[in-house]
RNA sequence: CGGAACGUAGCGCAGUUUGGUAGCGCACUUCGCUGGGGGUGAAGGGGUCGGAGGUUCGAAUCCUCUCGUUCCGACCA
């Protein structure tokens, strides 16, 4: 490509609401324009490495499944039948068409996938069956940011398969862990796999796993530990406290005024003891739905200086939400806020007791009354009665679950995420097959996510410096930045000469032959990022008559003849990743 | 959905408090000089100040409504 005659800009200065390096850079860079909130277009240099990265994915799941492409607009029919029209809520983008039907612009494609299958599958002797798509996708995030990061629409390679089994969904969730392993790697990524929380997608007890590319600006915390293996979401993640003190010489149970003191904070400090010797109270309110909707309000006793993870919590009461009580939900309760404990309750609350909290310690607890703590309070004695839990947020310095690790924190861009989906989907929708004895049976799914667009998003924001993008080779939308900063005409033609050559030996390059000065060139280059610069200037040429070849990544330079350029370039993108 | 802020040229911003000719930098156009890290001089083009209504002799500026965008929180394959 020609820039004299290609259609691109550059920017020094982005909008102000590009904060990470990825969305900015790709501002800067003349990657994508924005459409509306959470909405790009994507410009053609981005173009070329949606392709690219399209292709590494395609020829990796093409080893293990069809490729398909699904509609964009899905039957609102479709979503009634397996339930979710209504759950989905906000961040399914719904409409009517001009006969009245509802329809939407799918957000994840389990109905449509499912519907495909039991129009064409009905025995057991097809299974397993493996499908794929890579198409575009909406979701009405409430919060929309970060460029492609979190986009509303956004590119996405989904799969799903139907089992017989439990062994054969196994074997295939396998299959594709590998193949997204493999993906990975050939797009140059530090990731790291991580167990999951498999949210509202699949049962409990069903594998998930989520592929997590390393990045300080990553929206994920990761809980990991390198001495025994484990990473999780911290969402999933269950750790063991380091070592605590506990308190067990003064267990009276006795009531201390603590003026004005709302916080575990204040009231430790005052009292001169740990927030570990205290407990602290969170009040929430939990829907369920369904047949059985109802609301129930939980009492939730965590270790003083611990915060509730609210993913654990949902998980154990096998509820649809939890919220956080908020001041009028506590004055019908009776509970005043900062002053809430566990002992001489008037309210029905269930009590959940974090399993880090040692029943048979001494506690400062809220006193239920303004201005009053408990101390001496021990949970075994003093709480009528409650559930043991695990529930609180892991964090850097705790240990693994068997004890034999610490470990660390960091943050991560989910880039992918596997499920197993169980019978969920083909049980809503009635997509079964006859099994061997001729008996309807409905498969079990696993189903497949990879963000395309996120992916690139991620690629940029590990492979950035202070002057632009470093594209990893294998998804640069082109290899070479043909940078001639000559003036004569004499040279303007050997230039050119350069580029044929180029493209005739197939080297994938861009040709900066715009009427600007060397520094701008060299700037535009770095911004965009591609591997390799090489640099046709006069001074050289006439002293050496060789040309100049940089690698972006690691500013390391080679010449060459010109007459070896092909080659040279050749060479040195082999050895790059 | 709760809280907050912002909409002035393609982008970044000033002007709004105290109503009176719509500005600056970058980008863009033309010409010259320059030519190894966004160089420089001159001359240009581009804005119904998000929209609607109101107050006023007069509104970017004051008032009301509305639309859009962003931030914090909650939410989230």
């Amino acid at each position: 490509m020609k820039l004299s005659s290609g259609f691109w800009q550059t920017y020094k200065e982005v909008p102000a609401d590009a904060e990470i390096p990825s969305h900015r850079l790709m501002m800067r860079a003349g990657l994508i324009q924005k459409s509306a909130a959470g909405i790009y277009n994507y410009l053609p240099f981005l173009v070329r490495t949606i392709r690219k990265v399209e292709e590494i994915v395609r020829s990796e799941m093409d080893k293990i499944s069809y490729e398909v492409t699904m509609s964009v607009v899905t039957p609102g029919e479709l979503w009634k039948e397996s339930g979710r029209w209504d759950v989905m809520g906000g961040e399914m983008l719904k409409f009517k068409d001009k006969r009245d039907r509802d329809l939407c612009i799918s957000p994840t494609n389990e109905e449509t996938i499912t519907d495909i299958f039991r129009g064409v599958v009905k025995s057991y002797k097809n299974l397993p069956t493996s499908l794929y798509q890579i198409n575009t996708k909406f979701r009405d995030e409430i919060r929309p940011r970060f460029g492609l990061m979190r986009g509303r629409e956004f590119i996405m390679k989904d799969a799903y398969t139907f089992h017989a089994d439990v062994e054969c969904m196994d074997k295939t969730y396998q299959d594709f862990y590998d193949g997204y392993c493999k993906i990975f790697e050939r797009m140059g990524f530090e990731y790291t796999v991580v167990e999951a929380d498999a949210g509202a997608m699949a049962g409990p007890g069903c594998k998930t796993h989520e592929f997590q590319v390393v990045a300080d600006t990553g929206e994920d915390e990761i809980i990991y530990c390198k001495e025994n293996d484990y990473a999780a979401n911290i969402e999933k993640a269950q750790t063991k406290r380091a070592k605590v003190d506990f308190e067990t010489s003064d267990s009276t149970l006795t009531e201390v005024p603590t003026p004005g003191m709302a916080t575990i904070e204040d009231v430790c400090n005052f009292l001169k003891k740990p927030q570990t010797h205290s407990l602290k109270s969170l009040v929430y309110t939990a829907s369920y739905t369904g047949k059985k909707a109802r609301e129930e309000d939980i009492l939730i006793q965590l270790l003083g200086d611990d915060t509730l993870n609210e993913v654990k919590l949902k998980n154990f009461l096998g509820c649809d939400r939890v919220l956080p009580a908020n001041d009028k939900k506590l004055k019908e309760l009776g509970l005043p806020v900062g002053f809430i404990g566990p002992h001489g309750l008037t309210a029905e609350l269930r009590i959940l007791l974090d399993s880090a909290v040692n029943a048979d310690a001494a506690y400062v607890a809220g006193a239920l009354k303004v201005d009053v703590h408990y101390s001496g309070l021990v949970p075994s004695r003093d709480i009528t009665a409650f559930e043991t839990v695990d529930l609180r947020l892991s964090r850097k310095g705790d240990l693994t679950w068997d004890e034999t690790g610490t470990v660390d924190v960091r943050r991560g861009i989910e880039v992918g995420h596997i499920f197993q989906l169980g019978d969920k989907y083909t049980t809503a929708m009635k997509a079964t097959v006859l099994d061997k004895n001729g008996k309807a049976m409905a498969p079990l799914m696993g189903c497949y996510g990879l963000g395309i667009t996120r992916t690139i998003a991620a690629a940029v924001e590990q492979n950035h410096d202070e002057n632009g993008i470093i594209w990893p080779v294998n998804v640069a939308p082109y290899h070479v930045y043909f940078a001639s900063i000559v003036k004569s005409d004499e040279y303007k033609t050997i230039a050119e000469e350069i580029y044929r050559e180029l493209l005739s030996a197939g080297v994938e390059v861009v040709y900066d032959d715009r009427k600007a000065g060397p520094g701008f060139k060299f700037k535009d280059a770095d911004l965009l990022g591609l591997p390799l610069r090489l640099v046709f200037g006069e001074r050289n040429f006439k002293e050496s008559g060789e040309l100049e070849i940089v690698e972006r990544k690691s500013g390391t330079k080679h010449t060459c003849k010109k007459e070896d350029v092909v080659s040279t370039l050749q060479k040195i993108l082999s050895g790059l990743s």
